[in-house]
RNA sequence: GUGGGAUUAGUUCAGUUGGUUAGAGCGCUAGUUUGUGGCACUAGAUAUCAUGGGUUCGAAUCCCAUAUCCCACCCCA
């Protein structure tokens, strides 16, 4: 039996580590940089909370979770994105006494039972960010520009922000009906879906893929333009915000999103470069989750962004780096003795914060040099004889070929003055 | 869930109309006279040809099933 990965898995190798960890790190830096907090939630609660948090009538809920029983017959979940849990945490933790708002980011696994597809996993990587407790449009501006910081940063151009507004169940209820009333002559001759669609949630008719291009959903009443005065507000006041901090966008009034705990603001960051999965992070507004989740009605805001398109994206840009070599120098050595010597200096190398090598698979003198050579390090010193006679040894930079007469004990001292 | 393409060494791929011991590049190991690497040259190791059936004197090659991967649709990050 050879065992394999399983679908919709992936390793991520040591040849590839480097960029995510650079991600990682920069995603961090910048919510640092906004006052955004780390905090980490388990990978599995309990099923109910995600019917609940994300909403039972979503294809994520009733169709690709990871769910099971445990030993003790509980029924659990393992985490389809990661506001819910975040949610769950906030209440529970009772941060609604906190200082508003209550700013916390995450980067986390998840995990979904779907078909695989280009930028698309069953386990996969979001960076995310939560925000709790601020109603008016700042924080909306605010969190956009997280995202916006963040791919600047990564070296990241041209990634459209989209965004739109849903309203708030007041005016979405309004213009449901509207909606129903407007499609009502024309649903036989649309698609199965938006059959289904019509009774459950007319909303997702405009979002159509199948439909989409069809004259009834071009011209179908938008949401947008039935905004109730708050909704409308808040709206344009963060379109004002994002004008004033320069951050472009164009309005897609076909942004529904498919988690239902979303209200008002609703965006994506997309890009061409992911396939047909071109959403690289996409997020809203949700004023009423805390609420259905019993919790103190408390404003929320978030987004997630997925990492393996993020990365996608980035190759496709161009602007992945390098595998820095974290060995600085080769101990090579030329017996027995001096092998010994060669462990020693090593182990004081490393103590003293520097990355270094010396032979490990007996190999001769000519292809420790080749081993060297080949892992890209960029000093190299040889112990033999002569070195263990003298008490100096020559440094050499593999870049130039130059060599350093360095004393034994001092080849630390040297490589952290180059 | 629907449709299309693919699966041969660690990896990327050849492999003729079915015909002897299945090849190459990269990578790996060693050597090119034993104290200086990358390049070059030489040699070497590594393949249940995805899995299970079938057709045939004979299958990597043809047929069927299954699995996996890729692309598109759907949905999402």
């Amino acid at each position: 039996m050879r065992y394999v990965t399983q679908k919709g898995t992936k390793d991520i190798l040591p040849s590839e580590i480097h960029n995510w960890q650079i991600a990682e790190q920069t995603f961090a830096d910048v919510c640092h940089s906004f006052g955004y907090e780390e905090i980490r939630i388990p990978t599995f609660e309990q099923t109910d909370l995600f019917q609940r948090g994300v909403g039972d009538t979503t294809d994520v809920v009733t169709k690709e979770m990871y769910t099971f029983e445990d030993k003790g017959g509980r029924s659990i979940t393992l985490r389809p994105e990661g506001t819910a849990g975040v949610v769950r945490s906030y209440i529970e933790k009772g941060m609604s006494s906190l200082p508003v708002p209550v700013r916390m980011f995450y980067n986390i696994t998840a995990f979904r039972y779907e078909k695989m597809a280009k930028g698309r996993f069953r386990e996969f990587h979001q960076f995310g960010l939560e925000a709790f407790g601020a109603k008016g449009p700042d924080i909306d501006a605010e969190i956009i520009s997280v995202v916006d910081v963040f791919f600047r940063k990564m070296g990241l151009q041209n990634i459209a922000l989209h965004i739109n507004s849903i309203g708030c169940p007041n005016c979405r209820g309004e213009y449901t009906k509207l909606l129903k009333d407007y499609f009502r002559p024309h649903v036989a001759s649309m698609c199965e879906d938006c059959q289904a669609r019509f009774e459950k949630n007319p909303l997702r008719m405009i979002d159509c893929k199948v439909d989409g291009g069809k004259d009834i959903v071009k011209n179908a009443p938008r949401l947008i333009d039935y905004l109730c005065d708050d909704c409308k507000e808040h709206f344009e006041g963060l379109k004002a915000r994002l004008e004033a901090i320069g951050i472009s966008y164009t309005i897609d009034p076909n942004i529904v999103r498919g988690l239902d705990y979303y209200t008002r603001t609703v965006f994506e960051f997309v890009s061409e470069n992911v396939g047909t999965q071109g959403t690289i992070c996409g997020g809203g507004r949700y004023d009423g989750l805390v609420g259905t989740m019993e919790g103190p009605e408390t404003p929320g805001i978030g987004f997630a962004m997925g990492v393996e398109r993020l990365l996608l994206e980035a190759e496709a840009q161009g602007v992945l780096k390098e595998k820095p070599s974290y060995v600085k120098i080769y101990i090579a050595s030329m017996s027995e003795a001096a092998k010994i010597e060669a462990l020693k200096i090593c182990y004081a190398l490393r103590n003293a914060g520097i990355g270094c090598e010396t032979d490990m698979a007996g190999r001769s003198f000519k292809a420790q040099m080749k081993y060297a050579g080949k892992q890209g390090i960029p000093y190299l010193a040889v112990i033999g004889d002569d070195e263990l006679n003298s008490g100096e040894v020559k440094v050499k930079n593999m870049a130039d070929g130059s060599e350093t007469p360095v004393k034994l004990s001092g080849i630390g001292e040297f490589l952290a003055g180059n």
